[in-house]
DNA sequence: TTCGCTCTAGACCGATCGGTCTAGGACCCC
DNA sequence: GGGGTCCTAGACCGATCGGTCTAGAGCGAA
């Protein structure tokens, strides 16, 4: 529901009628609406970090692969809810401008995600997937950013073209 | 200010103390908050179409590079505005899983930008400056997107890195 | 002078907002 | 049985929300 209706879109009272819940609970498990939002994105990020672990920690794949297979996965995550996009983007877009805690806590996460893509694409390098003069975190950071880009394209549409195009792009780019 | 707070964070009431004006003019001029906020992109977009014309149109700069220097002269407007990013992709994630109104017009501005980078990117093709098999309307789409991520990343960390770091990659891929 | 149009002005409205608070149920331990 | 903890429950609160409405000022044309 956050991703659907954005932070302020969405009020309390919906958010207690989907779950069948009284404000009194809702208030006993968050101090207020900016800690449930901080806790849903930590909740996302776990959900993330499963993927990641998922993805990048099997041996089925070389590195390159294994990289671009978590994407595959979100992309299919994000079909499964719509094609609403990604969590972060949408948070991040609404709430940068005026709010330095969920500014910051953003910035944290995909820094995080660029963090492991980062590694396996220093095992690519390694392996000569990549050119021995990739600078593999920056990359990893330029994936991020444009896998952003896509999926909020994605959400505009309402499907997954531009993600796909985006990977082949980038995967293609990054090997020459 | 809509950028800053978003659509929903941002109150009437604070647009009409800002802009010193009185409720009855506000409601004079524009029929309801949805209204306000289309006229708000409108604007924006008669911006984005004055600086395509002024970088796109001229011609002391082959094709190519004056693609790269719209976006350029975008980075710079951004940075005036202190790396708050841009006014499409805020609102694009924030109202595009709850209101058809403005994902439908999002999407439009952004394929309109992105056409008339294509058409600047069909001529670079022409000139030799992309390889001739170069489908250059996916690859402005595909530019825009990649932006647009890029964009966000600038604004959660409140600098420009993440749009040069995008641009230098993206030129030296596609012309590869 | 009168009329019509454009625009300003702000009081007012009902609804919704996020949050507070009191009450009570369930469970466990002494 | 009593006390403590955890949790549910929802009435209540003041503030803000987007929008409506009435009044009036200014201007130009007839």
């Amino acid at each position: 529901m956050l991703l659907e209706h954005g932070y302020h879109g969405l009020g309390i009272q919906a958010v207690l009628e989907a779950a069948r819940a009284p404000k009194g609970s809702f208030y006993h498990h968050f101090v207020d609406k900016e800690d449930f939002a901080l806790q849903v994105i930590d909740q996302y990020m776990a959900a993330v970090h499963a993927g990641l672990d998922a993805c990048l920690g099997s041996t089925d794949r070389p590195p390159l692969a294994r990289a671009r297979f978590f994407f595959e996965m979100t992309q299919e995550s994000y079909g499964r809810e719509g094609y609403l996009g990604c969590l972060l983007g949408g948070l991040g877009q609404e709430l940068s401008g005026a709010s330095d805690v969920f500014r910051l806590r953003i910035e944290q996460c995909l820094s995080y995600i660029a963090e492991r893509i980062g590694a396996t694409l220093e095992e690519a390098r390694h392996a000569g997937e990549l050119p021995a003069s990739t600078d593999t975190a920056h990359l990893a950071n330029l994936l991020v950013d444009c896998w952003e880009g896509a999926a909020l394209r994605s959400r505009l549409r309402g499907e997954p073209s531009s993600l796909t195009v985006m990977l082949d792009f980038f995967f293609r780019a990054a090997t020459a």
